[in-house]
DNA sequence: CGGTACATGTAATCTGTTACATGATTCA
DNA sequence: TGAATCATGTAACAGATTACATGTACCG
């Protein structure tokens, strides 16, 4: 599965604990692929015993002992062997349209509450990535070729939350007709 | 969980089977969210457990006995429950973007099959999109109000379809400066 | 004194996927 | 004859979520 590969994608730039790689997972990469620190310990645990890792203990005073993990020749060749390899597509899962499949079996009041609901989320991430975007990814044709790789993920949430966006207008233009 | 709540939705205007349900959800219901015929019998069996369907079972010739399901007013009440509280949004969780997060560790040459394989599946599904918009919801305004929230759903989909295939597009284009 | 950050994990449960299993009918 | 459709399920495994568990340090 990917989050593996997600971890060792991470793992290319900086070797990182699991506690770090914990709050990467809930920024940056986090944006297309998130992951709860269990998850992450136990692909970590696994992924050093195929030696897909390495790992350094760190001792610390007062703190417990850091485990400082770091990619491995192996990993690096397997991640590459799976970037070669076809591109599962997720199944879609949104709880929303489920909801919408609903409208008239509740008062729409409720619908239209969901859909605002939506509406903020997709205004705060927009404003994320905007903020992002202008901080780091300005001109990107003069990005390096590694960024500009990550600039096109970003660039795909941009549009995607305004996608959103727009829709849930539209969304609560069409449903102001509906009554109860 | 939601396949529940999915279940329940695509019970309430006709009673189907296990079989039926699973059809049901490779279209329609099926574009926002999916789910095995294996998932479906499993969550249908706990769902009667509970009460929230009833069952019949019609003897057929020549082949197995079906299992009808039908909504109960428990059901109905548990679903319309679902409804009003608030919505999970969903994780999101693309592999493409792992794999962007990598350019110049490969040669781009598979990051851009990549890109090309997701822009076929958009254009796929937009025609599809399309196809049943035009002969189904041709005219939003005038559509019964269930009607209204599954055509919504439709337009959500058409929507990030077009946003994805115009991403693709971009893509290929931005990462046409990237050599090796 | 309470909350947050640092830092690591286990256990139980819930979901999802893949493979296996059966058997009739219809269509090309 | 072989593939597709109808119709139901079990079993094993993989992946994700939630709750539990521990303990220090620093900031206000």
């Amino acid at each position: 599965m990917s989050l593996s590969h997600a971890i060792l994608t991470a793992l290319i730039d900086e070797n990182l604990t699991g506690y770090e790689l914990a709050k990467q997972f809930d920024v940056s990469l986090g944006f297309f692929w998130q992951a709860s620190h269990q998850q992450i310990y136990r692909e970590l645990k696994q992924l050093h015993e195929q030696d897909y890792v390495a790992v350094e203990e760190v001792p610390q005073l007062g703190k417990p002992d850091k485990r400082v993990y770091s990619l491995t020749a192996a990993g690096q060749q397997m991640l590459e062997a799976w970037i070669l390899a076809p591109t599962r597509s997720r199944n879609p899962k949104d709880e929303l349209f489920i909801k919408l499949y609903n409208v008239g079996l509740v008062p729409i009041a409720s619908i239209i509450a969901a859909i605002d609901q939506r509406q903020d989320e997709h205004r705060r991430k927009l404003a994320l990535y905007r903020k992002i975007e202008s901080r780091s990814y300005a001109d990107p044709a003069s990005l390096s070729d590694r960024k500009k790789g990550i600039y096109l993920s970003l660039l795909a949430g941009i549009r995607q939350e305004e996608t959103g966006l727009g829709w849930c207008i539209d969304a609560r233009k069409l449903l102001a007709s509906v009554d109860t």
